[in-house]
DNA sequence: TTTAGCCTATCTACTAATTGGTAGGTATTG
DNA sequence: CAATACCTACCAATTAGTAGATAGGCTAAA
């Protein structure tokens, strides 16, 4: 049932890569299918629907994301080094093309088409991700590393808001690299 | 042909809120025939395929972008200045709701799975935007308006990015004010 | 130990609806 | 007349989803 390699995980990781690649239009039960090997109506045993699916997928990719912030709070005591290992982790995702763009970020530019079951998970993952920056920006603030401009809210949501930019960028010009560039420039007002 | 109010420009219009609201996959023929009250085989008189829709749709958006650098630049000499108005245009279509995302933005998300002809055009969006916000902090920090702490270059896509993950944000937390949120904040750093 | 029952995972084969697109006809209009 | 704009009526492919069969494994009772 809980088998770490199962057949529902390979249609969750190739249904998550699909989605990265075009959104949640952008991939049919037919395209998962035809990576996983197996028959289109196997899915369906799996996931009863599209819904579904992607309802579980998003899940698991929240829960992932809670448990990197806990962990990079667990590497780094600075709410700076915290931010900076943040970025790196995406710069990662991003160079080596393993993982070139968040998958909520990419299903909240097509929020007003997607079933509202989905697009309120999307939604709560931008919402921890939003309250876990902000805390950074008050530890940091509160600890005097940060000498902030606005409120810790507004920071974190700038912060957010360019990291994500970032990605479409990088990915709009073809240059992986500029996400680089781009998130440089923005931890270099925080030193 | 060139009417100004033509079948052919209430398509473009009508696919464009639909692109803006779902991606490229994220609309039909169909949707649009209900909508312009015209039917499918009539859209494909104007544009024979959905590429040629919605490439000539992405043509049409970059030349009013261009027009709208250009104006920007005559309605204020300070660099600072048209990027206050940049971000006021865009902040005025979200909160109002007009146009409430980048139809290029939102196409650049779901990239690899666009048709070539496109996405080429939806890279040149970003490729013109880039370009003009460069030339913005050049001048800026050519006459001092702007202490930059990075190139031109990098400090444009760093604020492209802001912008464009404002949008998201705004959209993914359902707060169309949070896009001023962070344009305000982006700003101030200019100051 | 064998056997019966059940659960899981998969399959083939289907469905109704929708997709982008075509063929060919009919008005209207310069 | 000829071009434009629109129509009805198709088409093949794809969509998400269903029905029902089969095979294997686990468990509990005879």
């Amino acid at each position: 049932m809980s088998n770490p390699s199962s057949t529902a995980d390979g249609i969750l990781a190739c249904a998550r890569a699909l989605i990265i690649a075009g959104g949640y239009n952008g991939f049919s039960y037919a395209d998962i299918a035809e990576v996983v090997g197996i028959r289109k109506a196997s899915i369906h045993h799996h996931f009863p629907s599209k819904v579904d699916l992607v309802r579980a997928l998003v899940l698991r990719y929240r829960e992932d994301a809670k448990a990197g912030f806990a962990a990079l709070e667990r590497a780094a005591d600075d709410p700076r080094d915290q931010l900076v290992k943040y970025v790196a982790y995406w710069e990662k995702c991003i160079t080596d093309a393993s993982d070139p763009f968040c998958v909520c970020a990419l299903m909240a530019s097509e929020l007003p088409a997607l079933p509202p079951a989905v697009a309120a998970e999307v939604r709560l993952h931008f919402e921890t991700l939003s309250a876990w920056l902000t805390s950074a920006f008050e530890r940091g603030a509160a600890s005097g590393v940060f000498r902030l401009s606005s409120t810790p809210r507004a920071e974190a949501e700038t912060f957010m808001a360019t990291v994500h930019g970032g990605m479409l960028s990088a990915r709009a010009l073809g240059d992986p690299a500029l996400f680089g560039t781009i998130t440089n420039s923005l931890l270099n007002r925080f030193q």
